[in-house]
DNA sequence: AGCACGCCGACT
DNA sequence: GTCGGCGTGCTC
């Protein structure tokens, strides 16, 4: 009998490969674990097995594995098959879901590495410039790879040299695949067992008085592990004696120290103590009962609680009750509301048995959180199971959970659990509920401002719902203000960008000693620089963008391809020496408010400003202790963030999200302003929030200033309905790309035509997008719109098959095509 | 996606 | 003449 296995590859192709594997290898081999196997001419890629059968392909012949990565399986049934639902619904391949799903160390890679054929002796007059140089490199090395090659000559094309070293039989080539996952060892050191007894002890310190530095760091090892009773680093050995790593080196030469290493988590747990969950109000008491009882009947249910109505201690105690029962919970959370402040309150709660997992971790640390997942199963620690709670990013739902009892899914309306590239386009809160039916588990979503979508299927009974509608202490919601600027600027009330009112109340608010967000939705100084003179604005050379002008660097920047330039002096059109800047951003806020209020302390949270590790920690930790009075922001200030003295919200111009070109434009505002708005009194003192625009009227801004949700969901619902957009229809975007216009233009109308044939006017497009050319790829959308009643999965066989034809016309092939599933 | 193969322009 | 550009086709 013959054996077989099916292996997911991580590149977008459709198929799975198939291999040969012996009958012991077959034996051994489950789904899910790891192979490494030949592929194309020369490499070596990380396979995961489908499936071990015995049907031998018909068309070709199949290779073998090269070899088996893993003792155990690393990707779990339950996973393989939610693999499958993500590549189906999202349509991608599940290569692609693979490589967005394993940690990056998971996924060897193959390197060709050149050594000098030992056993031939070679006539070096044969060989060219080029060969000679890699020849006689290998005379010292034994062994080169190909971007050491490719630095000692110099150029890129290296391969004509390696195949005229290997025709000439000077080397030869291999293909060497690298474990990319290290564990972290740390260094230890303890006394030698020698000098254990009393007396040895005695003539080591004495023998030692005449090397005082080694004597003090063998005192101070005896002072540390009385003090803390555990094994002692050399890391903190050498912090505490001051002795030099040379010193303890001689100590363990001379056979005073032993020195032995210990494999340790990257990621610290740090939670200490656990510290037991809060008592709930009585409104979070009565969430709770409602919660539980709706998921009696409703395997999904949305919580919609105000602002700062604590949420996060009833889903405390939902939590609590899942992992009694031995299960996991997966906590889910967009990326930029994983602040300290979240997860140290847990850390409190739930102490070790918290993991976090998201994008800022390294691989490494993706990989041991990835395995604390893996062996929850099997009981860790007397005190309970490491990572039975994961808090993360999209990302965490493809951890390797076994028995998950609950998902939750804070700030469920948040766009960025929508992934957009690259492929899978998935959205991790929709993908959620998935995962969770796989586990018959129960999920959570929850909001103070609900997405469309899931109050929608609330409404239609097809999740539970739940309100909580009380601040908790019962602090009053807080006092919404509309400004008109357009009046305040006739009347000349303007001091740049601030009016009179808000002025006053900042005045006001600082005196009393509060502190003060300033919200502006757009990053840059000024979004546009132009030339007074002939108005010419500089612009993007690969995007149909103008420039962004960010003056801490004095540069002039591309927020789609990352192109930057120093600012201009003079135009480049006209040569004209006055340059404008047009619009304004956080920075020019920024320096407004230096300029209105020199006293106080004013700083700036932005992209800009919160790059690196912890450059958004810092910024948080001088909010909260009071070395900020004035915190000017993006949207980054409304992600669940918990200040006690904030006591005013400016919002500099609400207009700019309103009039933003999508159709979630005004569903967008009203949550982003509701969720700056709720910054304001957190604690008893009831908050202030002045929103300046120049259309007061506006219905979504009334919505805001009345707070009512219910009136925004009536109003939106019927012009998704007229217009025929989510949720009452579905929609898939197709996007098309290529650096010639032409062809694009060309092909764009060939593949809407195709669709039209099918579904008729529901097709819509080809339309260049606001942003036509991005990286020198001009671009162009089409979209679907798909009726309720119309089956999903056969709007999308349609799709695939118009994708099929559309490939097979020769001059589209350079195409690059992207379908995006729900594309919000 | 990579990567090889193959066919054309611009340079030591 | 070669080097290096990218169009085309294939990967078990």
């Amino acid at each position: 009998m013959l054996y077989f296995i099916d292996v997911i590859i991580p590149i977008p192709l459709k198929k799975l490969f198939t291999y040969t594997v012996t009958a012991a290898e077959a034996e051994f081999l489950k789904p899910g674990m790891r192979v490494a196997v030949p592929f194309g001419k020369s490499k070596i890629y990380t396979g995961v097995v489908f499936s071990i059968h015995n049907e031998a392909p018909v068309a070709y012949e199949a290779k073998d594995i090269q070899q088996i990565l893993d003792e155990k399986p690393v990707v779990n049934d339950l996973q393989l098959k939610f693999w499958q639902w993500i590549a189906s619904y999202y349509m991608c391949t599940l290569g692609d879901v693979m490589r967005a799903a394993l940690p990056n160390a998971f996924i060897l890679e193959s390197e060709t590495v050149v050594t000098r054929n030992a056993i031939n002796n070679i006539d070096e007059s044969i060989l060219k410039d080029d060969e000679f140089l890699i020849f006689e490199a290998l005379q010292h090395q034994s062994s080169l790879k190909i971007h050491d090659i490719t630095n000692i000559l110099g150029k890129k094309n290296i391969l004509p040299v390696i195949k005229g070293l290997i025709e000439k039989e000077a080397i030869t080539v291999e293909e060497e695949v690298y474990e990319k996952y290290k564990p972290k060892l740390v260094r230890y050191v303890k006394l030698h067992t020698s000098y254990t007894s009393e007396r040895a002890l005695h003539e080591l310190l004495d023998e030692l008085s005449r090397a005082p530095k080694q004597r003090e760091v063998v005192l101070t090892l005896f002072s540390i592990s009385a003090k803390t009773k555990k094994p002692v680093k050399v890391s903190d050995l050498v912090e505490e004696s001051g002795a030099s790593s040379s010193i303890i080196k001689s100590l363990i030469d001379k056979g005073v120290l032993e020195e032995y290493h210990i494999q340790t988590d990257r990621v610290e747990y740090s939670g200490e103590d656990t510290e037991a969950s809060k008592q709930l109000n009585d409104h979070q008491e009565t969430a709770l009962k409602e919660i539980q009882s709706s998921f009696e009947n409703h395997s999904v249910t949305l919580l919609h609680g105000v602002t700062s109505s604590g949420k996060t201690e009833v889903y405390v105690k939902l939590i609590e009750a899942v992992i009694n029962q031995g299960k996991q919970v997966l906590y889910l959370l967009p990326e930029i509301a994983l602040t300290t402040q979240l997860i140290t309150r847990l850390q409190n709660y739930f102490g070790e048995k918290v993991a976090v997992f998201h994008s800022k971790y390294s691989s490494q640390e993706r990989v041991e959180v990835w395995n604390h997942v893996l062996n929850n199963s099997a009981p860790a620690l007397p005190s309970g199971r490491k990572a039975q709670i994961i808090l993360g990013a999209r990302s965490s739902i493809f951890l390797p959970f076994n028995n998950l009892g609950l998902i939750v899914v804070d700030e469920e309306h948040e766009q960025s659990f929508k992934q957009f590239d690259p492929a899978p386009r998935y959205h991790a809160r929709d993908a959620a509920v998935v995962l969770a039916h796989l586990h018959g588990a129960k999920t959570l979503l929850g909001s103070a401002t609900p997405s469309l979508e899931s109050y929608y299927n609330a409404k239609q009974n097809k999740y539970g719902f739940v309100e909580l509608l009380y601040r908790y202490n019962n602090v009053l919601m807080p006092d919404i203000e509309l400004v008109d600027i357009k009046d305040k600027l006739k009347k000349k009330r303007m001091k740049g960008h601030f009016s009179d009112r808000l002025i006053e109340e900042m005045t006001e608010t600082l005196a009393e000693g509060h502190q003060i967000i300033l919200f502006q939705n757009r990053r840059g100084f000024s979004p546009i620089v132009e030339c007074k003179t002939c108005g010419h604005a500089p612009q993007c050379p690969n995007c149909d963008v103008s420039l962004t002008y960010h003056q801490y660097r004095n540069q002039l920047r591309c927020h789609y391809c990352g192109y930057n330039s120093a600012m201009l002096q003079d135009c480049s059109a006209c040569g004209g020496q006055d340059i404008d800047s047009k619009g304004f951003g956080t920075e020019q806020i920024e320096e407004e408010v230096k300029i209105l209020f020199p006293d106080y302390k004013v700083a700036r949270m932005d992209l800009d400003t919160t790059r690196g590790k912890y450059g958004y920690e810092k910024i948080i930790t001088a909010l909260e202790q009071q070395e900020i009075d004035i915190l000017v922001g993006t949207q980054m200030l409304t992600k669940g963030l918990d200040f006690r003295n904030v006591k005013l919200v400016g919002i500099m111009n609400a207009d700019n999200m309103l009039n933003f070109p999508d159709f979630r434009a005004h569903e967008r505002s009203f949550q982003l302003m509701l969720q700056v708005s709720g910054r304001a009194g957190r604690t008893e003192e009831r908050g202030k929030v002045l929103i300046q625009t120049y259309n007061p009227f506006h219905n979504i801004l009334q919505q805001v200033s009345t707070n009512n949700y219910t009136e925004m969901f009536k109003e939106q619902m019927n012009e998704r309905y007229n217009f025929k957009y989510p949720p009452i229809y579905k929609q898939i975007k197709i996007t098309l790309k290529h650096k010639d216009y032409n062809r694009v233009e060309t092909a764009s109308i060939w593949f809407a035509k195709s669709l039209r044939q099918v579904f008729g006017d529901a097709v819509l497009g080809p339309e260049a997008p606001p942003v036509a050319r991005i990286r020198n790829q001009f671009h162009k959308n089409i979209l679907v719109k798909i009726p309720k009643k119309q089956s999903l999965a056969k709007t999308k066989e349609a799709i695939i098959k118009i994708n099929n034809s559309f490939f097979s016309v020769k001059d589209f092939r350079s195409v690059r095509v992207v379908l995006n599933v729900d594309n919000f």
